[in-house]
DNA sequence: GACCAAATATGGTCTGACCATACACCGCCG
DNA sequence: CGGCGGTGTATGGTCAGACCATATTTGGTC
């Protein structure tokens, strides 16, 4: 009676259990193709429709892409975005009130402390300073927020964890406008720059200590009315 | 007539914006519901298989339910569960390669010291305390494993982020197998326990420096082999 | 050999039908 | 009057078949 809602067992749920069982077995990866949506329709005994709902739900999450056409490209291509699918979890939480600009704001805190500590490849470092470079000469909000974007995507980046690495694009691609707008109202863009030199040099001089503070330091000014630390 | 649309936009995609627009002019949040699937296409002059795709990416991010039947708890209700896709975005791409399990324990690391570091609910602990005693009594290493991971997550659900408790949530569930094998392999629960209990008692005391030192130690000895710290 | 037209394979969409489920409604009976 | 049981109905789930849009492949023509 406490209406216990019991999962059914839907027709694309099977299928999406036969297709990840296929990557398992098989051994799939980044790059392979599935057969086409009425070949695997014949294969499992099911309908288009439900094959493709299973597809779409693989879409959903990243690792599917579907091009029309013909030849080697079309098709059912496994892929990773998991960038993707947690843009649009985010997006959807924070339109549904279940989740608020400070929880981000704070997760982001903790990932770029932990990349500045954790910091390992020097190949980021040249992708930080063009973007360092290119805040420079930006001329609009949006230009600058793109860079700051680049420049802090980039030090998570350098830390070699592609979970962190694909959340912390999440974060920035689902506070983008909220960052365009603190940018355009407050605009101490020369006052975020010194930040950004300062992480820049620390990291650069591999000074673990002063770069997670210079982090600290440069997210408690972009987000003056959040209480972080 | 949907078939004259220029855009590289295809229907179902135009339905979520739909929705999407929906949720953010009227407000709607966890608990209302979405107008039925035939009723939708009607709205919308698309046809029903675009709707429910459309409802599936939704379903898939964890953001909407479809009942069968009929009545008040009938139909597609929007929900939050952001647990759900994080959980199938690890496990598909542990799957294809394109993430490793070392990638998640740094990152489970990296929160579970955040959240030692922030722990503010007095709530959680008796959560937590509940874990610790029913994994003295586990018999089996899934009875063990089960527990354990109730105890983490509540220690991260003490800091009061929804997000880290999402994340952390999907990364325990991704790598299940993975702890029970662990606990199968070595069973050195007793040691496991000693360093529960010594987090347990630094959080119980407010003590952030040693309840960080105490997780850090505590999982370098759950994870041997992975280098953290 | 270069070029253009037809064939074809692929995903995208639509229509309409039928099934399974679970509540709503209503009439019967106590 | 009130509970109880059968029937109606709205909902999602699935299927079959058709047609469209796109992009490559194929093959014929100059």
């Amino acid at each position: 009676m406490p209406t216990q809602r019991r999962a059914r067992s839907r027709t694309f749920e099977e299928v999406l259990a036969q297709i990840e069982h296929r990557i398992a077995t098989m051994g799939l990866t980044v790059g392979d193709r599935l057969p086409g949506e009425r070949q695997l329709a014949e294969q499992l005994q099911v309908s288009r429709s439900s094959v493709r709902e299973a597809l779409r739900v693989l879409e959903t999450l990243g690792v599917l892409s579907s091009q029309v056409g013909r030849g080697p490209d079309a098709g059912a291509v496994l892929t990773s975005h998991p960038t993707t699918p947690l843009t649009d979890l985010l997006r959807l939480n924070l339109g549904l009130a279940t989740l608020t600009e400070q929880e981000i704001i704070a997760t982001r805190l903790m990932i770029e402390q932990w990349s500045a500590a954790h910091h390992s490849t020097a190949a980021s470092l040249r992708t930080m300073g063009e973007a360092l470079a290119a805040m420079d000469t930006a001329a609009a909000p949006e230009e600058f927020v793109d860079q700051d974007i680049a420049f802090h995507v980039a030090l998570v980046d350098a830390a070699g964890n592609r979970l962190n690495s694909a959340i912390m694009r999440a974060l920035r691609n689902a506070l983008r406008q909220y960052a365009v707008e603190a940018v355009t109202r407050l605009g101490h863009t020369r006052d975020l720059q010194a930040d950004h030199r300062r992480i820049y040099e620390a990291i650069a001089a591999g000074d673990t200590t002063a770069s997670v503070t210079a982090v600290t330091q440069h997210l408690a000014r972009a987000y003056p009315s959040t209480a972080i630390g």
